[in-house]
DNA sequence: TCCATTTTTCGAGAATATATGAAATATTGA
DNA sequence: TCAATATTTCATATATTCTCGAAAAATGGA
């Protein structure tokens, strides 16, 4: 993964809800979930997680497919294990499993 | 670590000056490098540095010592590794392992 | 077709983030 | 004390982000 999508990918859930709605994708498993539940169970306007979805979206960390009047989004792992991996090898380097500095 | 904690983490993180101040702060190990020294390799203005390290330093994620005329910061390991276990644990549950949806 | 449901798009405004020049502060040594 | 070095603070201008109401688009059933 490059810094580029690194960054993109922690901007993206740099945001309460955003990160809540990953959250609860991630929870959903490969099933996802219809984003009218998720607003509901989010509190927030149907427009509003729509734009943070779209942010996610774009970001590779959910997909979008429709079923019948919803459309249903899910988390993409591999994204979120790439962006993992980014944080624990470029940023941590190889200092952390000997933790120096703790 | 709290959500809140994570956000202002990933805020942190989220940004391209940052992220690199950040970087070459882990690959400078417990020494540490002098405010200067980072301003210079990353090629940015010395109060533009100052605000990045700011930023880094609420998000507990830098520490600060004077050394003479230069501040030395350093990378805080602990909190990166929390944000790390955090995203791990929260983010991606049980599921990552198995990669249901990878 | 008509209507209800679900989601998205659009436009706008408030809030926040970002980078900057200039000035101020802290430290060292002559 | 004075000057040089290193960093921070301040005020500001620009840019981006965030949320919202209203309207539009997509779908399914009567």
């Amino acid at each position: 993964m490059e810094i580029k999508s690194a960054i993109t990918g922690l901007s993206a859930l740099a945001n309460d809800t955003r990160l809540a709605a990953f959250r609860l994708l991630v929870q959903a498993g490969p099933a996802g979930m219809a984003a009218g539940e998720l607003a509901r169970r989010l509190a927030v306007r149907p427009n509003t997680l729509t734009a943070a979805l779209t942010i996610l979206s774009h970001a590779e960390l959910v997909t979008a497919r429709r079923a019948g009047r919803s459309v249903i989004y899910a988390a993409r792992y591999e994204t979120m294990r790439a962006l993992l991996a980014f944080m624990t090898e470029n940023c941590c380097a190889n200092s952390l499993p000997d933790a120096p500095g703790a």
